[in-house]
DNA sequence: AGCACGCCGACT
DNA sequence: GTCGGCGTGCTC
């Protein structure tokens, strides 16, 4: 018999299924980790088929050396996503498995899922005088009295050890795997729901993929909590995907407390072997509710009866790097597979999934109002051009500085955000214009005042902070835009006495960091906020009544054709942590292009009059997801290599363009704006063709593009950012 | 990916 | 003369 095997290593030109011959005595199974002799070398790799005869040529077939388990640790299921997202996405199939196994079981250091350990059987027979690796077991296992299987077979071969386990010679006993405890449910709350809720929970009952747009505030998670638990009644289980930043401890504890041990949460704050005991958990099926961020969608659990992704519209559920995927697209298939229901849930969906839910492709669940019956906070746009005609150019404009000493006096909290971390964006001369840059990245270094230093935020590297000129000598230097830093120390000279916090990336990357910061802002009354992105969602704080948004058009003019989505997206969310009881809540958002419609419909709060205004105006413009863009990166140390590669493979997409001619809405080569990232440069192809031949075109593109060019390159359909 | 084989510069 | 640089090519 022969294995079809895929080796685990992350190279292009291991990217394809190598042959090897199964040993007569050897059970292996389709799923299952083996180690087999590749060159020279002794490698992991995944049994993905088998089959009687083989295709390569058989003088050349090797033996498989080596199980790892003797059971499949990648299912079957998995093994056909495997298999889909290769096709799809164009993915090496070694790092698609990669995906689905904790980092604890790879390579190197092989851990094994459970340890099999051998001992000599009490009344055993001696083998006959032949075999003489037998012998040397026997002799092996007197001496040390037991080792594991693994050891064992590796040091004197599979073979012999198999043959004196099947004579009863050597016993096998798989050591105990620490489970957690069963411990009895909470007892089943009656937990009222309104009749918006009820509805929802009554509505999503089929096997198929729905779009919950319920307003911020309308206890969406409760929704999804009933319908887990319906699930597990009837046996099923259950995957409840959230963005990274809003697995934060209470709602952690809420899920624990309402399921129990029944549920495995797979988060960031976990340490590898944590992260191991978790999967070992749902592999196993001890746990039967998964909750995580994005790479929970690939837990190894089976009859999935429901998969939830909240905050849909979330940036984070597509994968940046490497493996590339978007979680809606995996979670779609393993709907399928499992013939289940999925559930994706916002107050801002996506124009992609709203607009899939008016072609009926989801079914549209709706709760329109909040649970408190409280209305949204009220939005105020203040215009910042004219704050400056009126001679106001600080960070805060008049109305702000009225709200927040308002909100002083009372003893409340408020809430600023601003996108930007450090303290300003960057700092320039003013007599001669130098910027300061990352000597390894072609972008300008953000000023941190606190640690007095210049970082470069795409490599982290560190620089002295300007006080002079290098360039000119002139000490007249001028800062960027504010960041959070700046805001902090600009509050704390306007209100010396009341407590403000800083939330971003810088304060907490600290462990629990983000949950000393929050705690220390709930008894501080008065008190505010400050913070990034990250203090958009999940925190509901009573007494917040104020929110501040510094500079709305950050996000706004970005080069790319989601921004504006964003802009709402990002209002609507921040604006939903004021007034979350029974106050209503305000919101000043100052801007300098105050008619924008994004603000128009967002302080309406109208979403679905700005997903008709956005999505038209993505349909005549051809743009996603009425057609989609592909962007090919190319990366290298050296620049004449990128740019010949680039170059090379560009001329080879016009043919195909031509070939396509009206299908093709954009084709061009360029430097990619960032064009030196970690000391590589970055070289792109953009182009963008309407939708009827798009997987067509995609899958030719990808093909010539594999073929023509050696350097690593990297696919993006309709890319989140062009950087 | 990693390792082997293979063809040209500065060392005992 | 040889040790060793890393350029291409192969691994079932």
């Amino acid at each position: 018999m022969f294995a079809k095997i895929i080796i685990d290593q992350d190279a292009k030109a291991l990217d394809k299924v190598f042959e090897y011959e199964i040993p007569d005595d050897f059970h292996v199974e389709v799923g299952m980790r083996v180690i087999v002799p590749f060159g020279s070398r002794r490698l992991q790799g995944f049994v993905v088929g088998i089959s009687d005869k083989c295709e390569f040529d058989s003088s050349k077939i090797k033996p498989i050396q080596n199980i790892v388990e003797n059971f499949a640790v990648i299912k079957k299921e998995m093994l056909d996503l495997m298999f889909y997202m290769a096709d799809k996405m164009h993915l090496k199939l070694a790092s698609c498995l990669r995906l689905f196994l904790p980092s604890e079981m790879r390579t190197d250091k092989i851990k094994e899922l459970v340890v099999n350990v051998c001992s000599l059987s009490e009344s055993y027979s001696l083998p006959s005088s032949r075999a003489k690796k037998q012998m040397q077991i026997i002799e092996y296992l007197k001496d040390k009295k037991s080792e594991k299987f693994s050891e064992l077979s590796s040091i004197f071969g599979y073979a012999p050890l198999s043959a004196l386990v099947k004579n009863g010679t050597v016993i096998v006993e798989q050591e105990q795997i620490n489970r957690t405890p069963d411990f009895d449910k909470l007892p089943k709350v009656d937990r009222k729901l309104t009749s918006l809720q009820q509805r929802a929970v009554d509505t999503i009952i089929d096997n198929k993929t729905y779009l919950l747009h319920g307003v911020t505030g309308s206890g969406k998670t409760e929704v999804y909590m009933q319908l887990i638990e319906r699930v597990l009644e009837k046996g099923k289980t259950a995957i409840m995907l959230v963005p990274e930043i809003s697995l934060t401890p209470q709602v952690l504890a809420n899920f624990k407390s309402r399921f129990g041990s029944q549920v495995a949460l797979i988060h960031s704050g976990l340490s590898a072997g944590e992260r191991f005991d978790e999967w070992r958990r749902i592999f196993f099926g001890d746990a039967r509710v998964v909750v995580g961020a994005r790479s929970a969608i690939f837990s190894p659990i089976e009859n999935v009866g429901i998969i939830i992704i909240d905050e849909e519209h979330e940036q984070s559920y597509v994968s940046e790097s490497n493996p590339r995927y978007d979680t809606h697209d995996i979670a779609e298939f393993r709907r399928k597979y499992n013939d289940c229901t999925l559930v994706l849930g916002s107050a801002t969906p996506s124009i992609d999934s709203f607009s899939k839910a008016i072609d009926g492709e989801y079914e549209l669940v709706e709760m329109p109002v909040r649970v408190n019956g409280m209305e949204m906070p009220k939005i105020v746009v203040v215009d910042m051009l004219m704050e400056m005609r009126q001679g106001n150019n600080k960070i805060f404009s008049i109305p702000l500085i009225y709200e927040l000493k308002n909100i002083i006096e009372q003893k409340k909290q408020a809430m600023i955000f601003i996108n930007r971390r450090g303290f300003s964006s960057f700092q320039r001369c003013r007599q001669c214009g130098y910027v300061a840059k990352c000597s390894d990245c072609d972008v300008s270094l953000v000023y941190h005042h606190y640690e007095n230093k210049l970082k470069c935020h795409y490599c982290g590297k560190r620089y002295r902070a300007l006080d002079v000129c290098p360039s000119c000598g002139s000490t007249d230097i001028k800062q960027g835009a504010v960041g959070t830093e700046r805001v902090v120390e600009e509050l704390k000279s306007l209100f010396p006495d009341v407590k403000i916090l800083r939330m971003d990336n810088d304060t907490t990357s600290k462990k629990n960091g983000h949950r000393t910061i929050l705690n220390e802002f709930k008894d501080a009354k008065p008190g505010i906020l400050v913070g990034t992105q990250m203090i958009a969602k999940g925190h509901d704080f009573e007494d917040v009544l104020l929110v501040g948004i510094i500079d709305a058009d950050q996000s706004l003019y970005q080069s790319d054709y989601r921004s504006i989505e964003r802009t709402f997206q990002l209002i609507t969310q921040v604006s939903g942590r004021a007034g979350r009881s029974a106050k209503q809540g305000r919101v000043i958002l100052q801007t300098y292009s105050p008619r924008h419609y994004v603000y128009k419909f967002a302080i309406n709060y109208d979403y679905k009059g700005f997903f008709k205004k956005e999505s038209n105006l993505r349909k005549v413009t051809n743009f996603p997801p009425y057609a989609r863009i592909l962007r090919i990166l190319f990366t290298h140390e050296d620049e004449k290599i990128v740019a010949q590669d680039c170059k090379d493979c560009y001329n080879e997409v016009k043919k195909i363009r031509d070939e396509y001619a009206n299908e093709f809405v954009y084709l061009d080569v360029m430097k990619a704006p960032l064009n030196k990232i970690k000391n590589k440069f970055r070289y792109q192809i953009l182009m963008r063709f309407k939708l009827p031949y798009a997987d067509e075109i995609e899958k030719k593109v990808f093909n010539c593009v594999n073929e023509k060019c050696k350097s690593s390159v990297f696919f993006e359909t309709n890319p989140n950012n062009l950087s």
